[in-house]
DNA sequence: TTGCTCCTCACGTCACGTGAGGTGGC
DNA sequence: TTGCTCCTCACGTCACGTGAGGTGGC
């Protein structure tokens, strides 16, 4: 062992050029990713210079979320072939998360509007809204009016949104057609329905622009069929012929209230002329 | 407990609607994050329709790298403020992966050309390159000709890059200044480069456009020296005034290669009239 | 000698996953 | 009764992190 141990790096040394912990040396140690390449008979740990780019090169390959199994794998039988496949699939992944992250941040977008809504919305007044074109994705509801069966449809409802790759900030809202509105009682859904961004997907129903009446409470659905009754009083009081459904979206859920007793509803009937 | 068990879900129905496994329902009733609103004398969990939406809002949360304790912590002090500044905050977080992820592609994309020339460039012939402005960051080597102070320099220019949030690629080129190559055994580094694809960086030098005399060798640093004496005699049999400094760049490195010794290295001279 | 560094256990963390072995309801 | 589902341990995984307790070099 005649090496002259000045040209090398300690445990210490090397963790503080790598700006990471000893420990993270001591485990590639263990699993034998990273081994220093002299130990002393004292049990004492020496890195070359040579091992800082072994150990960027596992970085490297960390930063791609790659295992440290996989990583020795790759490491033990690199080749600039295999590093060249290696970067076409970390291109990909790279792509979809990114794809993933910008999805999540129209749900964070869509999210924060539809609180600061239900925050400022004024709660049992019914107010009129000018509402443009909008796309839905929309799975029919034939159950009963149990909460288990409806809590089943909408967890449907968000699979099938699912498997199209529309997270569209998985906000799930229901249609309850006015017809069944006339006996009491009577507030079931007959859809379930998701916005989403524009009407490029196939699976996509247009609602039409038009006006709205619409109608808030915060008291969950303890209300909800009084309010469809006001809604629908103030159409025929102001010579409005009601839409075929009344659209109920949630503004507030468990995300930011305890419980659906405190959710604010909001409740809204196309006018017609 | 005249509760009617037929309105809730068992376990296995539950994770099968939020298509997770049974053991992640266990897990967050043991950290108490999702509690099952009923347990029977045999021990069997029931789960109403309202934990469903719990379990979305958890699942949001996750999503947001959120770890189960402050998920908790939230969830038992959650308001429609609190909501707005987790938003607020994940929206932040977002953005920064996006942009990590972004530089990431370029890292990708960077690599895949530097080893495609690597595999592709013919090596040990003197080739003529035209090559645009381009823009570099640039930190001076003092040090002595010893592998373990260059391997620190090295990773104290990565850590310069890092403060700058200049991930460019991570690759780290070294220059040679002609003069020292003078006289034999002489091939050390006055400054080490790494390309950033924009000149925005305050801290950014120039290089100008011109001509290149360079040379790949694929045997790391054994024959470096001599190429760059090949170098500087194309220079002056073609009458062109060789550059201040010849620049080496590595083209496969511990990514693709195992040890120095099978570095291909990339040697360019510029050419000035 | 002091102070800093090195070492090796051993156990903790986080969010589950994986059986093992046994019971319960239709 | 069969078959499916439920349950509770207990231990594994992954990439370290955190001391505890002891040694070594300048």
């Amino acid at each position: 062992m005649g090496e002259n141990l000045k040209n090398y790096f300690t445990t210490g040394e090397f963790a503080r050029l790598c700006n990471v912990k000893k420990q993270t040396l001591f485990h590639y140690d263990d699993v034998g990713i990273l081994r220093p390449d002299i130990v002393g008979q004292n049990g004492y740990r020496y890195y070359s210079y040579n091992q800082l780019e072994v150990f960027f090169t596992i970085s490297m390959l960390k930063e791609l979320d790659m295992p440290l199994v996989e990583i020795k794998n790759y490491l033990d039988h690199r080749s600039p072939q295999a590093f060249l496949e290696l970067l076409k699939k970390q291109q990909q992944e790279a792509d979809e998360k990114i794809k993933e992250l910008q999805w999540l941040k129209r749900f964070l977008h869509t999210k924060t509007e539809l609180t600061k809504e239900g925050l400022s919305i004024p709660i049992g007044e019914i107010l009129l809204e000018n509402r443009p074109e909008e796309y839905f994705l929309v799975t029919e509801y034939k159950g009963e009016d149990e909460d288990k069966t409806i809590a089943a449809a909408v967890a449907q409802h968000l699979n099938f949104c699912h498997s199209l790759d529309i997270y569209s900030a998985y906000t799930v809202g229901g249609m309850v057609p006015v017809e069944s509105l006339e006996s009491e009682g009577n507030y079931v859904y007959s859809h379930f329905f998701t916005k989403v961004s524009s009407g490029k997907f196939p699976a996509a129903t247009v609602r039409p622009a038009g006006i709205f009446a619409v109608c808030c409470d915060d008291e969950g659905y303890s209300n909800v069929e009084h309010i469809c009754i006001q809604l629908l009083q103030y159409a025929k009081e102001h010579g409005f012929q009601p839409g075929s459904h009344i659209y109920e979206d949630i503004l507030l859920d468990e995300m930011s209230v305890n419980g659906y007793d405190n959710y604010t509803l909001k409740l809204s009937l196309p006018l017609l002329k």
